[in-house]
DNA sequence: GATGAATGAGCATTCATTCAT
DNA sequence: TATGAATGAATGCTCATTCAT
């Protein structure tokens, strides 16, 4: 059972179930691929053209606008792909009964960790857009919430209801968790040198994540 | 004796002590301005002039292209106005002795919340053009390692010495340190909605650090 | 028995007697009507498509250019639509019988100012076309002299004739007839300020041409 | 004592008087030759350039847009070019002593005529414009109504005085004298074939204005 | 050094026209 | 015949950069 997990894979999945003819897809595809590389304003009409193989009047013909085609890939991420990944991530229904926090935190901080790595043009558009689109922040922050708290919650109430871990709400947990993981995963991405293995960062991220949420009786 | 520790104008007084003209550091402080209010490629040389007070040609006389300037800007933020930042920080002299390490914790972690508040528009430059820039993510990288890991060392040291926290390295525990307090400070940069004041802010990362870093004997 | 005399519907009529499909003839009323309201240049292929409601391909399945669908419409309106109304208009019948000179004036103007009124699209297409293209200014021209001239011809020579008016040639006479009468309608039509309605118009016009073409014995 | 007489001219010596540099009034004055010759909407931005020797860039350097150059233009001329024709004009002092009302009308209207052929090109774009701007046609229709009844309103006042004309209005007399003007011009100047010369033309209508405008006892 | 008019390559966008279905 | 997605040349406009003064 394989799970795909690729962002770029779900939104050509997603875009398939659109009426956008092949050319239309190329363009976002290419498109989103060209804004992640080389950012939206040096990325070109010319480009994305090139890039997708069609002409340059196919890159308007659909989306008026260079800023219409970033906001019809945004959001669709913002509103369908990532919520479908993370349907997709509590399916994996990690429960408090079968394991201990830590192992719980293991898998779905490696869970992450994995997604984030494998998809990192996709968040490098969301996090640098961020900086300059105030909406898109605004999205991403309410996506972030929304969307991955609440999958995780009932566990994390299961673990808290045992008195396994500190009675911190959710939301400051999964705080933590992402801010811990991008602080691992983030220098990679960007710099050149990959000091650490994806091994050797979910290790140091849960050994100070149990320090940090459990409970010593 | 509250020292206000703006990185403009740390960056003005710092070109003062260079060759260049007013007319040149108008420029210079201008451009800062305006990469960190709208983005680099959004700046134009004759909204520069005019934030500056000279002539479109002036913009150029100097630093030969846009580019040029951008170089210059961080350069100099990242060998000078940086480092002159984290010398007065160590000046600060925290100590293991006088205070507990929470208490020291609790020092840093509001001394760098307020600075990185103060500073959103520098900060965010630099973040955002990491996110583009290769030179910049890693020149960024390397100051955060050499240039905050080192004054902090020393105590954390020893903290450590004294069995007092946990025994992982500096650049480790600064990560966390860092990450935390991002985390609480780039949500209300980015969002319109500021969900926390930084004291509570300060108690939230203070308390999750204590728990992670604390020897528990 | 009211006659309208719409350019319009006579156009649409004139239509259907060709070999021209429903779609092809919906593609050249649409494209009449948007020429005259936005102008030749301003009116794209979509626009007259969506206004027809047919394709984009189909704007250009018969007449292959844009130019080639204002000259059908020009073509057909200078050689069938005007020259139908002529005859019309030449029905009506006026004679120096039964009437005065004055009141065969002004009911003939009162019929042109009303024809003008209820056909001031088509008029400004034809009028302000003919400030760019030659051919159309040429072809308006013959069209005004020998397809006005000659139905009253008749008429103003059995006036000359009985020594009631001028013996000026027939065209100088309705060259003064026009002018008036446009003198007072492209007012109305351009400006936003109707200053005078149409029967003042008419006893102006008349009272006009009266006393300069009329003999005084 | 040579009255310079072209707008053109006219226009030139007005936007020396403007701060423009050489360069754009010479983009002014190519622009005004380009629309009046292929019209606004066949002018290209690199048309302009090359008929003024200069760059694309400098087209777009003052005047920001294609539309603000033609309304540069065409207020310019409605501001200041054409009030200042009918100054020259006014200083001419028709009296109603000296000559007869045929005579006045004769020097009037030759006067006229002369100035629109003359003007040809300047005509041309502002009766072109008409059809489409609103408001160049009711600016038009204000220069029309206070800068030419004026000057002529107190020699036409003599005249109705003394019971040698009609009683009718200035602008009402004016209408006639421009409207039967531009019947003759107008052809003229659209139609490839000058039927009349400007003398034959200038005896008709001051034969037609004399019988409708002259009170017979 | 400073100026700012001028440059021209480059960009997003439009739109008449084509053509496979 | 009709369609409408695709084309690509052309357009208005921008802007980093140059250079004569």
């Amino acid at each position: 059972m394989l799970v795909i997990e690729s962002l770029e894979q779900k939104y050509a999945q997603t875009l398939e179930n659109s009426n956008l003819s092949l050319k239309q897809r190329q363009v976002l595809l290419s498109s989103l691929k060209l804004f992640a590389e080389i950012g939206f304003e040096n990325t070109t009409a010319s480009l994305i053209a090139k890039e997708a193989g069609v002409s340059e009047g196919t890159v308007f013909s659909y989306f008026k606008t260079k800023e219409g085609i970033l906001e019809a890939i945004l959001s669709t991420f913002l509103e369908q792909v990532i919520p479908d990944v993370i349907a997709d991530f509590s399916k994996k229904k990690f429960t408090a009964n079968q394991e201990t926090f830590s192992v719980f935190l293991r898998s779905i901080v490696r869970d992450r960790l994995v997604f984030i790595q494998e998809n990192q043009m996709q968040v490098k558009i969301l996090l640098s857009r961020s900086f300059i689109d105030n909406a898109i922040s605004n999205q991403l922050g309410n996506v972030i919430v929304h969307s991955i708290i609440s999958p995780i919650s009932p566990i994390l109430n299961q673990f808290k209801e045992k008195g396994l871990i500190r009675n911190w709400t959710n939301e400051r947990i999964v705080r933590y968790i992402l801010a811990l993981s991008l602080s691992y995963v983030l220098p990679m991405m960007l710099n050149d040198n990959e000091e650490l293995g994806i091994d050797e960062a979910v290790n140091e991220i849960v050994e100070c994540l149990s320090f940090a949420l459990v409970e010593v009786e």
